[in-house]
DNA sequence: GTGGTCTAGACCACG
DNA sequence: GTGGTCTAGACCACT
């Protein structure tokens, strides 16, 4: 139950997003479909680099910023675990961020030229993967 | 139909996004909105730099990617005009980005917790303020 | 109002804490005793490296986290400024924050056999210098 | 005086110190507050693993410091003692460590915005639970 | 000039 | 073995 099987991971090089971005994100989404349980272990800093051929350092960036966040806790010597979920910020700071992302979201795809109820949609599919209020899978 | 009056825009610096991109999402918006009409006049460089107090080589980075994209054309000794609908990106090329957007979106909202029917309802009444789907086709 | 000025700000090498934690910690203290003011403008990463004469790295990783935590934000090219102070975490959040700092100040004073009033008075005396709620100063 | 009960000491797994300290840190507390008088014999090392689940090396290592720190002390082939009391540290490392203690727990607590009277009473609230002061003054 | 990212390699405490 | 910290040096986008 806490084995350290290697993860569904990839990193792009084409992706825009830099790698310690790419491996945070999908760290969170394993977490929020529930492929990652609360207290399972995740893969060590060294394993995942060396499994995405990157560098310790940038894999343990991102560990860092998913422990800063709250997502998993590390066990010095043990290795990292996923963390019980909780809401962890104000509700004012969850609309302005939504607000943000919303915005931004906006912003990237209004030049595509889709129709609104396609973007929707799209939107609408990917989110279903994560079950409402997270691991109810 | 060809006069430069002030464009509804502004920078916000507490904004994540770079000042060039903010530039060129606002001019898209304004065009996807109809605020900007086919063949009207963008204000120049110089005009625009000072309206938002900032750095012209800032204005001008903006413009020559929204004419790098197809957005806008230059006619020589005249100034910048917002160019006829055409198709601007490949099909191709639209999907990717279409992908990238969504999935850095969910990305984004992942965390927050929200019930994916209020991020959808977000995400479509913002879009609702914008032309939906192609105009010109 | 926004020159960069040398911050009171020093490391200190016989201290248990990273250096990371001592300037961030430091600079929070600087922000919320008012001595930071939102808006303000940090020393630059490569400046305050070379003026603590550590390595930029190090400064840009305590600077990243302050960003995380919402302290201050970035803008790139210009540089970093402290931000409007708002309550970011939910209040549940904040109550097992504050839970687990008390708890463990209790036991690293537990053994060292003063007088609770001492210790108390102390923490009372060094609070006093951040004003509830932030920079009323 | 001298039977060795199993002691009122749990390891949390949640928790952000090392088992090490854990330990450390709670046999302290039963020392401070009285439940471990002086003279009583601790649970012997093995015992002590096997209790709590954990590596018999980590029980030795808080061991060690307890005795170098001379809050218990080492009779050979009879197993640990807690000392008698007496001042176990100089003044000058008290008033370091109580300072030390007192700046990390204020930076702890500095940007969760509580009004300073709350944090107190948490501290002294806690506190009351320890002898005030040294007993055997 | 600014901050942000990535690599490489070292040392530490913990279990 | 594990994660955490620090240094050194490089490249990038932005202003």
């Amino acid at each position: 139950m806490t084995r350290r099987s290697p993860l569904m991971l990839q990193i792009v090089t084409g992706d825009p997003r830099p790698i310690v971005r790419q491996i945070g994100d999908g760290i969170k989404r394993l977490i929020a479909s529930g492929d990652l349980a609360a207290g399972a272990a995740l893969p060590s800093v060294r394993g995942l680099a060396q499994q995405l051929s990157i560098n310790p350092n940038t894999v343990a960036k991102a560990y860092a910023e998913l422990t800063a966040e709250g997502w998993v806790h590390a066990r010095t010597g043990l290795g990292l675990f996923v963390a019980e979920q909780r809401q962890r910020l104000s509700d004012a700071e969850r609309g302005r961020r939504l607000d943000e992302a919303v915005d931004r979201f906006v912003s990237d795809v209004i030049g595509l030229d889709y129709p609104a109820e396609t973007v929707v949609e799209r939107v609408a599919g990917e989110l279903a993967h994560y079950a409402t209020g997270r691991k109810s899978a």
